[in-house]
DNA sequence: ATAATATATGAACACAAGCTCATATGAAAG
DNA sequence: CTTTCATATGAGCTTGTGTTCATATATTAT
């Protein structure tokens, strides 16, 4: 006697056949980790225009400099942006255009999905 | 006499101007904080496949029901998944295809930047 | 060399987030 | 209506994460 009215097993056999590898699985869920804090969002939005030094995305933010430091060495290190020194000054930019359509779809799903101020 | 080598100015305000609206950052950081995390990321791919039920899905990844229900919540919290009732069971499928296309991205940065065993 | 400017970094702290445990809900079977 | 099966949920604990504060490094100017 079936006791559920979907199949229980073939399913879960093809649910397993697509799972990547946990260590993917991993990785992929730290880049998004990444994305998941309005500071970085903000940096990030902030490098879509121009390639800015630490001091003006302190001013942009208005953070402590401590705070965006700390916030751009997490993105340098994810990859996402880079840095040149220009004499004292050190200038960011986006390393990479994934970043653009990455946080795009994020992005086009918020402004689609979601109704802002329609009606309230 | 000019101090830094780069407009500091003008940037800023180019800068400023592509920049949302705070409630739009911070629900776009929110959105990303969801995938952000390795539990609800095997979630979502097992419902890439084929729609499950609760306790496929905590056969699937092996944890507690209690955590995979947490997890759930969460997920559909944020309209990424959703539910129907079948009997007792309760089944979940993605309530979305951005959903495949943000991880997709997600994905291809991964794979395509970085070099899985390639030469160890 | 010394001072000034620009950025980075480590430690400490506060708060958020995920898991566990116990328990509650809700549907169906006896 | 009581029991069983499937899932949900709240409290507590533990770990992770972002900010601040103080300080270090690095480059340029005096």
């Amino acid at each position: 006697m079936e006791q559920h009215m979907h199949d229980h097993g073939s399913a879960l056999d093809t649910a397993r056949q697509g799972m990547p590898a946990d260590e993917l699985l991993c990785d992929l869920a730290d880049l998004f980790k990444i994305f998941g804090d309005t500071t970085r969002m903000k940096i990030l939005f902030s490098l879509f225009e121009e390639e800015l030094c630490v001091n003006e995305i302190t001013e942009l933010l208005g953070m402590t400099q401590s705070a965006i430091s700390h916030q751009l060495k997490v993105l340098k290190d994810s990859k996402l942006i880079a840095n040149r020194r220009e004499g004292k000054t050190i200038i960011y930019f986006l390393a990479d255009d994934h970043v653009r359509s990455i946080v795009g779809q994020g992005y086009e799903h918020l402004t689609e999905e979601n109704h802002y101020d329609e009606n309230i």
